[in-house]
DNA sequence: TTGCGATCCCTTTTT
DNA sequence: GGGATCGCAA
């Protein structure tokens, strides 16, 4: 320990954030242990008084910081080389531990230590439970333990009995092993055999609830209506309480999602399914509920590490003070609970899916006695890319002020490029890799395009660098949207898999009901659904009793008692046993495939379109899937199977169909981000959120504009901006040597070519730090020439004032969003105009809303009510 | 019932 | 520019 500087320790409780979110935190907290007072710890002077003390209050506690350093040998080599505060984080294991893990500052490192640490303490494996949000972080984080084991000559390979595992596979093992003991409570109604839906299963589900409510999903779009119910959902609201609270704002919209949100919630049930929101809704409701899975979580899991503290909702924040209890200490006092949370709150970048970046800026105030460390020297980034990452996220006001640094000299200063266009952009992106490649820079390992990145806000800005790489010949992998089991071709194997598993499944049922073409169409599925709903019965079983359906004809009739024949085949009827019912796993994929059609369908449309490598692709990936079951099967281990290790009184499910849930829920919990692989030998494109957690030799990040980044919804939202500042810096952070960063002066979107404005965030780097190019005027005539020759309006038209390019103005003006009395200058006809529309007819402007492309009127229709059109697409006519 | 083409509407970010 | 939906023809 050769640096006495001391980093840790930030003394006393954090900055008091807004007085009033503290204050709804605390009445929910507070709300919450009046009501489940059996849960309820000695508060905050028991605890402070336990800790104070500060010696292990248990006869099997390890001893705590310091007393035991260097008795054991296998401690030196886990501490060697380490910070003083990073080791400190390492042997602080008893009792609540926030630690302030700064971007780069080896925190990867620090968790696989701890857990190490903890191993060599001789605290059973079992005991350790560790979330994370990827599986790709819990991966890494095993293997990394495993190797730390193995290095110090223990038993190689993981520990039996470690948990390390995703938030959502956590909660969907809890549930399936505990669902038989919820049976026959009120509104419970989750068996063990549930389906987990993912966004689009859940999309294609409120789809048939809205028009099922009599309702258009134009005017209600499902995307929307589920943002809000997943809100709800995280904020641990059911139906009733979220009605409850609509009821109250008399909100008609929060009114009618109120509405939707309990058939949506009903249809789910009654499908045996769930969302990836339910997983934690529902574990916490189970840990509430059940006194005996309760304590058998309890008994079993004494440390709990939180990864990416920052990113929880408040579900997973109740989750975790339901598994964090403290152990009772031989005097009978209650200790803290050995909880454990690393986060930075300047990476917190989920808060528009319900991240409560207070859970971690309060995390002190929530459990009293926390010690906490922070981890501020940063090993990844040289000086310059830091300075300039510093000075970005100082510009946020809601923050617990710290300084990056490094105690490595030197570095590139980050370049900032100022493109013409977007075609520009890539092309100046790619000229700065090659540039990289072709002469590195001394003192350095030479890159390779796996050492490099192009990181942006939005998905659809890879395709213009895609297209230059492509053209370039550089390899590259996209990570993005379809993950292997989001392809169509694979959620159509697994929803044949899925209706075998749980019958009750109507979204998978509907999904391949027709695929490959069976002749079994929409009227013959209306008729069976009158059938069902008139009968009450599931629309599988439905199809059982064809014969008793009204309207049918013999012919559909027929087709469905061959649907039906071919999933029996499959199950034995149900019973997994006798003749001719696959044997293994990957045995009833591979005749699922075959003998659906699904093989022969996708085999068919690849020969038709030869050419098209997507089509050719889909084949390969049902063959892929067959060995993925393969796989899972070698894996699988019956006896760590929860749902295997029966709590109720039910009969053990066959072997096979145990298997198949398995496996269903395994590929159910993959995400995209799951797929990132720096190794490969190629250029890694990807969103700024799925780069966090990665790093790279060289890092450019595009599109540094209003409205792309920060985004314009975000810009609406409060706080919204200093999410999108945090973003940018998350993006800054991955670099190690090389930064480039872009934006470009017009960009075509949705076909149209638009000026933009650029990004505050280039305003607030360091000049001195960075060194900027504008080329923006290269290529200038070119495009203009294009510009002028494509649309009917003039170019005044298409070009709101470019405010202050350069400028100092950007944060002050106001954005044109919000609604204007006025008409712009660029709007085609005055407020008060009469207009007609070819659908909903005759009207009169009220108002405009935005500018350029978005520019939209407000408008009173005669007679369908009010509506605000984008004038782009809106067609309107002015009428005398 | 199926499959294709015209047409409408729109663009965050993801477990 | 592109994906989803709808309507129409076979």
């Amino acid at each position: 320990m050769p640096d006495a500087r001391l980093e840790s320790r930030l003394g006393g409780l954090p900055g008091r954030s807004s007085a009033t979110e503290t204050g709804t935190k605390w009445a929910a907290i507070s709300a919450f242990w009046r009501e489940y007072p059996h849960l309820m710890r000695k508060r905050a002077l028991d605890a402070l008084e336990a800790m104070s003390s500060a010696r292990p209050l248990r006869e099997d506690a390890p001893a705590r910081a310091g007393e035991s350093l260097g008795s054991a040998r296998a401690h030196d080599s886990l501490l060697a080389d380490l910070t003083d505060a990073q080791r400190e984080a390492v042997i602080t294991t008893e009792g609540p531990l926030l630690i302030l893990a700064a971007a780069g500052s080896g925190k990867t490192r620090v968790i696989t230590r701890r857990i190490a640490y903890l191993l060599a303490q001789g605290v059973p494996a079992w005991q350790i439970l560790a979330l994370t949000f990827t599986n790709k972080a819990a991966g890494e984080m095993r293997q990394r333990v495993e190797q730390l084991l193995g290095e110090d000559g223990g038993d190689a390979g993981a520990p039996r009995g470690l948990t390390i595992s995703t938030f959502h596979a956590l909660c969907a093992r809890l549930l399936r092993r505990f669902a038989p003991l919820m049976e026959g409570r009120p509104g419970w109604s989750l068996r063990a055999d549930y389906s987990i839906y993912d966004s689009d299963d859940q999309q294609s589900l409120m789809k048939r609830v809205i028009s099922e409510a009599g309702l258009q999903t134009s005017n209600w779009p499902p995307r929307t209506i589920l943002a809000g119910v997943s809100a709800a959902k995280n904020r641990l609201q059911g139906p009733s309480d979220f009605a409850e609270m609509a009821k109250q704002s008399g909100d008609f919209f929060a009114r009618t999602t109120a509405r939707l949100y309990e058939s949506y919630e009903k249809a789910l049930r009654q499908a045996n399914a769930v969302d990836f929101d339910d997983l934690m809704l529902l574990t916490v409701r189970l840990l509430r509920d059940s006194e005996e899975a309760r304590r058998q979580v309890q008994e079993r899991w004494r440390y709990l590490m939180i990864d990416e503290y920052q990113d929880t909702n408040h579900a997973q924040f109740v989750l975790s003070t339901l598994l964090s209890v403290g152990a009772v200490a031989p005097d009978g006092r209650t200790l803290p609970p050995n909880i454990c949370v690393v986060g930075d709150p300047d990476q917190s970048i989920y808060g528009w899916r319900g991240a409560d970046i207070s859970n971690i800026l309060e995390f002190e105030a929530q459990y009293p006695g926390t010690k906490v460390i922070a981890l501020g020297q940063n090993f990844r980034s040289t000086a310059p890319i830091l300075a300039a990452a510093g000075a970005l996220i100082r510009h946020n006001k809601r923050r617990k002020h710290k300084d990056l640094f490094t105690k490595r000299p030197g570095g590139a200063k980050p370049h900032v490029i100022l493109c013409a266009d977007e075609h520009h952009e890539a092309d100046v992106v790619l000229g700065w890799l090659k540039g990289l490649i072709a002469a590195p820079s001394e003192g350095e390992p030479p890159p390779t395009w796996k050492d490099m990145a192009v990181f942006y806000r939005n998905n659809f800005l890879s395709r213009v660098v895609e297209d230059a790489l492509r053209r370039a010949g550089i390899p590259y992998i996209v990570a993005r949207g379809t993950a292997f089991y989001q392809r169509e071709e694979v959620k159509d194997a697994l929803a044949y898999l899925r209706l075998i598993a749980n019958p009750a499944d109507e979204v998978s049922l509907r999904r391949i009901i027709n695929k490959p073409a069976r002749k079994i169409g929409n009227s013959t599925i209306a008729r069976i659904e009158n059938f069902a709903a008139a009968e009450r019965i599931t629309l599988l079983e439905a199809m059982r009793q064809v014969e008793r359906a009204p309207g049918l004809t013999t012919a559909a009739g027929s087709a469905v008692r061959r649907f039906l024949s071919l999933i029996d085949a499959w199950t034995g009827g149900g019973s997994f046993l006798g003749q001719g019912v696959p044997e293994s796993l990957a045995d009833l994929v591979g005749r699922v495939l075959a003998e659906s059609g699904l093989e022969a369908h996708y085999k068919r449309t690849s020969e038709i379109s030869p050419g098209d490598e997507e089509g050719s692709d889909k084949y390969a990936n049902l063959r892929e899937l067959v060995s993925s079951a393969r796989d899972f099967e070698e894996e699988y281990d019956a006896a760590a199977d929860p749902a295997q290790e029966r709590v109720g009184a039910d009969a053990a499910p066959p072997p096979l169909l145990a298997m198949l849930r398995a496996y269903l829920e395994s590929v159910s919990l993959v995400a995209d981000a799951d797929t990132i692989d720096p190794a490969a030998g190629a250029v890694t494109l990807m969103t700024l959120h799925a780069a966090k957690g990665l790093e790279f030799g060289a890092v450019a990040i595009v599109g540094l504009e209003e409205g792309l980044l920060p985004g314009q919804r975000a810009m609406e939202a409060q706080d919204g901006v200093e999410e999108e500042r945090r973003l940018c810096f998350v993006g800054i952070t991955r670099a190690m040597r090389h930064l480039l960063i872009t934006s470009a002066a017009r960009r075509t979107s949705r076909g149209l070519i638009e000026r933009t404005i650029p990004s505050r965030f280039l305003d607030e780097l360091p000049k001195e730090q960075i060194e900027v190019v504008d080329r923006s005027e290269e290529f200038g005539e070119a495009h203009d020439e294009l510009e002028a020759s494509g649309w009917g309006r003039s170019a005044a038209d298409r070009r709101p004032a470019r405010r202050a390019s350069n400028g100092s103005a950007s944060s002050g003006g106001s954005t044109a969003a919000r609604s204007t009395g006025k008409a712009p200058a660029e709007a085609p006809f005055p407020v008060g105009a009469k207009v007609r529309h070819p659908q909903f007819g005759v009207g009169t402007v009220a108002s405009f809303q935005g500018r350029g492309v978005n520019l939209r009127a407000v408008i009173e229709f005669r007679d369908v009510g009010t509506k605000t059109l984008v004038l782009q697409y809106a067609r309107l006519q002015q009428v005398e």
